[in-house]
DNA sequence: AATGAATGAGCCTTCATTCAT
DNA sequence: GATGAATGAAGGCTCATTCAT
């Protein structure tokens, strides 16, 4: 990740990695095939986190649209708080939202039943996926490169509830709660290489 | 343009340029210092091009909404009906909707307008826009990659309307109205690379 | 001149020279064949300017050695007196003084003459110029690195006519003289070349 | 040594030397950064070989003027004996003779002591090293163009003494010695190297 | 299981030289 | 006679990948 997030997913790399990881060429190759395949690995490894996290604080909730809007309020609050994690997601920049990242597991079950349950318009999945996945990651990129206004965040979160279809009140209502913030496991990835992330200038010359 | 849509932006070529443009090594540097040099004057190429046709198209309406939707419209239509546009915009990824952009030229009036004559919310400037340009660049990279359905267009413009605050009703009659597509000139950049595109299968690989 | 002093010889150049020359590529080949062509012509051109000055300040004398030390004097001090001259003929390295150089031309008449005066050793004819040429070379690139002592032209002469053969005091009678400057002829190369010369720093780099 | 000897220094190998170390491109850059740099450590070690050994045979000598003489006649004899060394030499131009040169690390200690013991006139110290440089570098690589008579070594050193300040007798007591050739030690570079070396025809062209 | 030296394909960049205008 | 766009050979350098130890 912390490769990854410096240099951007195809600036090379390998030698970073394996200076970074402490860790000799040779032992790279046992554990994978290529540096894409550990891009991959990483991306999937922090999805898997992020969603069991996201999806335990928003199990509990009964309407969609409040779950859909704690879900993407997390994953914004989380990528501001851990300026690595949003890096990251900058440099893989639509990859990270590609077929196997953590939104498109998440998201189209809460907007289906949202649908179903007279929420939201009756959008095409695939148009609530972008809209979502586009405004989400391009929030989280600027953050990475200029500083955002925190409470931005919301704003964004009831713009999305609007355009799903919630009126501008009850998207509010739901975008402005208090969140906590995500509780990382002691030896979660995003933890541990948050540790030892000093960000740097961003020169935004490999930037996606 | 038919290098980048194909390869990506990032994945090298500087050879695959030079042949395909039918020219030699030392005169493609005469004009550029660098690969991402020629990216850059061909996405400046084209967004000047289509700025100003979209410009012309819109510059006689008096309300900012239809301006900005008409503009989007005009956008994605063109993204639909020049393959190599969409291709070449996902390829670029976000550099596509990056500091120098199009959209970036384009929005921030209308928007602005918009706001100070009631027909959108206070919406803080920069969260419209990644927004905006978060769903439109994700819905154009999808149409890259396998085919969707040319009417959502109208759907991803009508859900931006509603999340700036217009109601379903006022989004849709601007959304869903027919737009003539946009009459390329001549001599134009997109309109002569795209007579040579002949698309590829998408291996995914080095998608962004 | 003014390229080659500073880039050295070897350092690639003809964009330099023509642009330094205020002259188009087809002109630069209209002239010359080659880059060392134009240094074969320069190195010859200065050569020349530089003999006739010379010898027309020693032809007067009658002392062989008096002659030698006069223009070996007259040498250093030019280059002394104009550093484009000094770094020129340090990039021309130990070209500057190969065979067809001004050097080579001048000295073997006069220690020949010294020789057969009983004035110097019997020295092999070849050693004396590897011993001029090698210490005169020297010591004016050594001028166009750091600054030297500008006595010490004369310490280099007194030693020279020691080695072939004078006593110290005799040495140091035709090493301490006054030298008049060179005059150079208002349409010089030298003198023209040095008008527009602003000595570098000297990265040392590509020196010989 | 062997390529820079043939090729020169400045006209650009890099294939040249892997191809003569039988060693591939990557390999080359593992260990060094540009060819200079290879040059540069080739000229070390050469360098270090040599005084290791011709301090070895002077250490034991009392008068500074011997030590000198017979340092080098050691260096102009190895030379004569390895046409590899002269040729290197010669390529490597001033440059050997550069500040982390064999020569410049040998004599200021026995020139100073030969000044304070009053065998030497008080000639400022960069007047002699320009002298013996000068005179050495030309004589070695006259020699590696054409064939010296291998006696004009003793001549050289006669010389140089006489400019030093001894008296004619003095210097060719001192420079008419029999001297033993350098025993290279078994792994030496220039042992090694000169096995390989065929000295090819000088065109002259490169030469500096 | 880990290591890291070696490899060489691949790409980038420069620059002497040509030649139509 | 002068120009400068175009050429392409020549070399530089990097980096993913292999493999003997």
């Amino acid at each position: 990740m912390l490769v990854f997030a410096e240099k951007g997913v195809d600036a090379s790399v390998i030698d970073d990695v394996i200076s970074t990881a402490g860790v000799s060429r040779g032992t790279f190759y046992k554990y994978f095939k290529s540096n894409r395949d550990l891009m991959v690995a990483a991306n999937e490894e922090l999805g898997r986190e992020l969603l069991t996290l996201v999806l335990n604080r928003v199990s509990g909730l009964d309407d969609p649209a409040e779950r859909l809007a704690l879900g993407v309020r997390l994953f914004i609050e989380t990528a501001l708080a851990f300026p690595l994690f949003a890096r990251f997601t900058r440099s893989a920049g639509m990859a990270s939202v590609g077929p196997r990242s953590l939104l498109l597991d998440y998201l189209p079950g809460h907007i289906q039943d949202g649908i179903e349950q007279g929420r939201f318009f009756d959008l095409p999945q695939e148009v609530s996926l972008d809209l979502i996945s586009g405004g989400v990651l391009f929030y989280i990129a600027r953050s990475s490169e200029s500083s955002v206004d925190p409470e931005h965040g919301r704003h964004v979160v009831a713009a999305l509830l609007r355009s799903l279809g919630l009126s501008d009140a009850e998207a509010w209502r739901l975008a402005d709660r208090e969140v906590a913030p995500m509780e990382l496991p002691e030896n979660s990835l995003l933890r541990r290489s948050s540790l030892r992330y000093r960000p740097q200038g961003d020169s935004g010359e490999d930037a996606q």
